[in-house]
DNA sequence: AAAGCGTGGAA
DNA sequence: TTTCCAAGCTT
């Protein structure tokens, strides 16, 4: 017996009319263009996503295709989406496919668990949206629709797999149907209404039953997530503009060209090297370039 | 298990 | 301007 049948319903019916059309819940969308759209989507906004994910379908309709390029132009094509290490791993995710499941995207969690890249959000979101499988999908929306609908709390604190996806779980409506249907429309409601800065309460499906608008919309003041490190002066912004350098040279670029790229030879090397470790990069004889084997 | 990992949008 | 945060994963 589900804990709250109704309020996936009410949310189910919402998401009816609601739904935003998103290239990738196209009906004829391969359980490959599905994964891609999940590697992109790890932590980047879907409206960044969608073209460089049109592009990237096109380019490379499947695992095969993608396996068959090298990954130096998967990470060129990655562009500016951020976290280029998702580029590396997607490319590695589909030679795995290629050599270990016939080049077709596997339907199994503990095979989506195996590829590279792929952790408890995207493995499941995988198994539920492209084949339709019944399991919890939890990512940053759902975990927030969770902690104001049903915990009270107007925020989700740090993030917790077994507890979110228990939680998530005990949510699912029991017909197969409805509950695939819930996965996506909490994500859509907690991405499009149920915002981490500014809710729309005003039209939110489940407003009326809200623990935590029932409370008043208390602040939240229980245990946050460290908060990200600043990025000026990071190590991150400089690994961002060396890559920038590496995927705009069809050619090694030598220390010294990458010294324009920041002043500071220690962090500038300390970058560098990081890339290299994370295979970003590869240094020959005469100079750094991206990745061709 | 806490920290590191890009880039950009929005308040 | 600064700060938060965005369909997370790896080590």
């Amino acid at each position: 017996m589900p804990a709250a049948p109704d309020l996936a319903e009410a949310v189910n019916d919402w998401f009816a009319d609601a739904a935003r059309p998103l290239p990738w819940r196209a009906a004829d969308v391969s359980p490959w263009a599905v994964l891609v759209s999940e590697f992109m989507l790890q932590q980047t906004q879907v409206a960044r996503v969608i073209p460089r994910w049109e592009a990237w379908i096109e380019r490379w309709p499947t695992p095969a295709a993608m396996a068959a390029a090298p990954p130096s132009e998967a990470v060129r094509a990655w562009d500016r989406l951020g976290y280029p290490r998702r580029a590396l791993w997607l490319h590695r995710a589909a030679t795995a496919i290629v050599e270990h499941h016939g080049g077709e995207v596997p339907r199994e969690l503990d095979d989506l668990l195996a590829l590279p890249g792929v952790g408890p959000y995207t493995a499941r979101a995988v198994a539920a949206f492209a084949f339709g499988a019944r399991h919890p999908v939890v990512d940053t929306n759902t975990r927030r629709v969770i902690a104001r609908a049903v915990l009270g709390q107007g925020h989700p604190g740090p993030p917790s797999t077994a507890r979110d996806l228990a939680a998530m779980d005990a949510l699912l409506p029991e017909p197969d149907a409805a509950a695939r249907v819930f996965n996506a429309a909490a994500m859509e409601l907690g991405a499009t209404v149920c915002t981490a800065r500014a809710p729309q309460c005003d039209v939110c499906p489940i407003a009326d039953r809200c623990a935590w608008r029932l409370a008043g919309s208390p602040e939240y003041d229980g245990p946050r997530s460290a908060k990200q490190a600043r990025f000026e002066g990071s190590d991150r912004q400089v690994r961002g503009l060396v890559m920038r350098e590496l995927r705009a040279a069809h050619r090694p670029v030598s220390r010294a060209e990458l010294a324009v790229v920041w002043t500071d030879a220690a962090k500038l090397d300390r970058a560098v090297e990081s890339l290299v470790a994370d295979g970003l990069a590869v240094q020959g004889p005469e100079g750094f370039a991206l990745p061709d084997a």
